[in-house]
DNA sequence: CTGAAAGCGCTTACAG
DNA sequence: CTGAAAGCGCTTACAG
């Protein structure tokens, strides 16, 4: 069983070894493997012919001929970074169900890696392109730099000329303050990613709940690097104007944040409420835990494939935003501030 | 400047289409961009005319015609696992580095699926693979199988019959257990995931510096969810025979055990010491910090790729087996027993 | 339903 | 150094 029959061919054996073994011609062989209009008894022949030798057919021919690749391809910062390493789980997933192969790619946010990838999409022959991309590219980019189908994920300005899938950034960062608010903090400050548009996007939506709420913002901006945001947080935490409460924009800058915050000793929530976005494990082990915006990662890489798949199909439908909504998860980093001003009734619900 | 020459062709300029514009054989068009032998001249005709047209080379064409794909496969469990993100990441720096493509898979632990992407492997004619089997593969596995090179990474049974890139799993146990008994705890105990061979080498180690110290054994095995950890750790705190302190065999189990331990309302280290693998963020970020072993994923994967390359020169080579060690990284969860007996020198060195 | 033939876009002996 | 020709392994009109 499963004998290796080694043909004279140096590559394998191919499909019109099968077509011999089978006694059938290559086109009916590629056929009955297609799926496509073959008598039964002709299909159970090159059925049996294959297990028996166990032929396996060469993809890179099958794209060559096909004009089809059957891959997309997804571009991220870095893998490493949870939020895409979720969204490249939910993308994978969502291909090899439907039969596609996905090219990964990390960027570093390195505009001259970013650009080499794109180059090696259009090699490969991409189906689709699943895309976060930097600012700096964003501006740059438009739909004729490519010959298929761009979806963005995660970064995508308003207005772009791509189908996207974004979380409600504001949103997410206004429920973030109200809440604290409701819980009694006045002095939220706010630290930012300052190379994104998520973080631009969620300093908007923080600055317009502070306005809302008549309170004064007080945000800074910071390279999306642990390491900066520890620098800037340790600074801030010194001056006199402190905040009681932050809200940080993404998990790297949050690591930092809690560094800082317990290296110049202060407690959570007591001495700083914390606020933050994605649920990543440790946010959950942490004492008191952090109070956090989750993704719906799955549901942003299904919708992305879910674009792609469509755009596809109909190439001159009309641009499709997917904005989905992020869930608070609240923990005791945002504890009731137990010297609130209790006759201060926030202005907007919570939610 | 970059205008788009569109062509007859639907699939866009084409290599004889990059040779008319520049007045030479597609022959010379294909050995000027892979740097073959071209007079400086011709070259630069050459590379004016990519430039002009945006010729892109067809990747499926060049690897149907060569027979190379320039690709390596990564089957792993799940990408989501701190160790296979950072490990994946590893891998495709040193691929891309090299020029080469990689295709990543997420088995879940599951034979069917193994299966199935070791088939896509074949089809996509990769030059090799990195692959972390399962338990159950790997008995199955030899090297008959492929028609290319693989290298096992992570889990690899000592005399199987491929290169392997493995870490130190016994010595790393042995050595959080010196660790522990240099702290003065002495009923240690173990808990091990059951389905990998990691677990079961981790397990040994466990056992055998266990006996050196002349000290008992308990240990435990779980299937590899954080949930069956805690479930597993919640019955075992509630026992007579409560461990002081436990080895745990990756960050899945310890996510279990904290949490199990947080329920039972044990102080660690006080209550209960905990060591386990992986430094994933959480473990330095949660109070008091855990004692874990820390693998070496860059060189890790580095290795693998490097063991790829080497065999692809040379296929005759003897099998290698790379073993790295871990890291131990010492936190408060292992901190000094308080009521250690102080009269017992541990008969090992914590190193 | 089936087969013979052409061709996807490259690279690579082969000959000069 | 250069070009004409063959061919990698498939799929797909085309004709029957």
């Amino acid at each position: 069983m499963e004998k290796k029959q080694k043909t004279i061919s140096v590559t394998g054996v191919g499909i019109k070894d099968v077509a011999r073994l089978a006694g059938v011609s290559p086109a009916t062989v590629s056929r009955a493997l297609s799926g496509g209009p073959v008598s039964e008894a002709l299909r159970a022949q090159v059925e049996a012919a294959v297990r028996a030798s166990g032929y396996r057919p060469n993809l890179a021919a099958r794209r060559l001929r096909s004009q089809h690749s059957g891959t997309v391809g997804l571009v991220v910062a870095d893998i490493r970074n949870p939020f895409f390493t979720g969204l490249s789980r939910a993308v994978e997933d969502s291909a090899y169900q439907a039969g596609m192969r996905v090219i990964l790619c990390n960027t570093d946010e390195d505009p001259q890696r970013e650009a080499l990838y794109l180059r090696l999409m259009q090699e490969e022959r991409v189906s689709g392109l699943i895309f976060a991309p930097t600012r700096a590219s964003m501006s740059t980019l438009d739909q004729s730099s490519f010959e298929f189908p761009v979806v963005l994920v995660d970064r995508a300005a308003t207005g772009v000329p791509f189908d996207a899938v974004v979380l409600d950034n504001r949103a997410a960062a206004a429920q973030l303050v109200n809440h604290l608010v409701a819980r009694g903090y006045r002095r939220i400050g706010g630290l930012f990613g300052k190379t994104s548009i998520t973080g631009a996007e969620r300093r908007d939506g923080y600055v317009g709940a502070m306005q809302r709420h008549g309170l004064e913002s007080a945000y800074r901006l910071v390279a999306p690097t642990a390491e900066a945001a520890y620098a800037e947080a340790a600074a801030w935490f010194a001056e006199a104007t402190r905040p009681q409460a932050l809200v940080v924009s993404n998990s790297l800058l949050l690591v930092g944040v809690l560094k800082a915050a317990r290296a110049a000793g202060l407690c959570m929530p007591a001495d700083l409420a914390l606020a933050g976005f994605d649920n990543d494990n440790w946010t959950e082990l942490v004492e008191p835990g952090i109070t956090v915006i989750e993704q719906p990662v799955d549901d942003i890489g299904r919708s992305a494939m879910g674009l792609l798949f469509e755009r596809l199909q109909e190439p001159q439908r009309p641009l499709r935003r997917v904005v989905l909504s992020g869930r608070c998860i609240v923990r005791g980093s945002t504890a009731v501030l137990e010297t609130a001003v209790t006759g201060a009734v926030p202005q907007e619900a919570e939610r």
